[in-house]
DNA sequence: ACCAATCCGGACCAACGGGGTCCGGATTTA
DNA sequence: TAAATCCGGACCCCGTTGGTCCGGATTGGT
């Protein structure tokens, strides 16, 4: 499949609306503009905090806040926040002890190469590309039922 | 981790001997040329069949051959031959019916660039450019001192 | 004609990781 | 002091992946 993880995902939508809104911003208010669960949103904020792309802020009034606005900010970036380096095979650039069968793998550090041509696509998208560009966040608050629409 | 399967690696350890041998090669045999199971090797090249990469010639001094030289193997096409359809997220190039909060996804399509620009990056990539040179077992048993390096 | 070798298609099962939730503690504001 | 909020982790459930196995079909050898 070659798939990123669902938290990748929601990590854009996050961080789409967070630019959209702007300024700091509780992570229930964006579980709550984006129709995600509330502790998902908490999850991946903490990663994206981690990662240095947001900052939290504790106490009241405390929330979240963009470090950087979403065209300077690489896929990449949050892609390896979310999911961890990229590498698609487990023998991450020659790395040793990983792979029981590392000494005879006969492709072992061949994969390389295709690492970094993905990185490298990766690293040319910026998250503003993706994010959806409807920075109008009305939305409608109460006419945005998500909860019911996905609840079904 | 945006990794491809496990499997997609075997594929291209065992065409790489698939091409190294030559001719038809039973799947016992490739196993044990490349150390890897038996009836992973057999699961692996069924796949392969059936996405018109290599052949099976069923019966007695039956087995597999290669349909095209590596070098005009794609990449992209073992993935997919193995993993399926390239795609970063779920929702696969605005198909319906898979995401079940789809009519408000504000990402909707918007992944369709970052998919296109992995197929583009994973299709100027043979085969032949990660298999490895030639595996001859007798080849070097000195110069690979990793069992060492490991030391486990 | 029979048997052995081999591919083919599918079912089956165990293990790992992802996705989602929850809780106690720390920190800041009112 | 109390409320709001982030922080760090533990926890569990489910789906997919990886790996195995079996019966059937096909082909070549004896």
């Amino acid at each position: 499949m070659l798939r990123v993880s669902k938290l990748t995902d929601y990590a854009v939508v996050v961080l789409s609306r967070l630019e959209a809104e702007g300024g700091v911003q509780t992570a229930p208010g964006l579980a709550a503009a984006t129709g995600l669960g509330e502790p998902t949103v908490a999850k991946v904020l903490k990663m994206l905090s981690q990662a240095g792309l947001v900052e939290g802020q504790r106490g009241a009034r405390g929330g979240y806040r963009l470090l950087r606005p979403l065209a300077d900010l690489k896929l990449s970036e949050v892609i390896v926040a979310i999911d961890g380096p990229i590498a698609l095979t487990a023998c991450v650039d020659g790395g040793f002890g990983l792979c029981e069968a590392e000494h005879v793998c006969p492709v072992r550090g061949r994969w390389d190469p295709v690492n970094a041509a993905i990185r490298d696509a990766l690293s040319r998208i910026t998250v503003a590309e993706i994010a959806p560009p409807r920075a109008p966040a009305f939305a409608s608050p109460a006419a945005t039922p998500v909860s019911v629409l996905v609840a079904e």
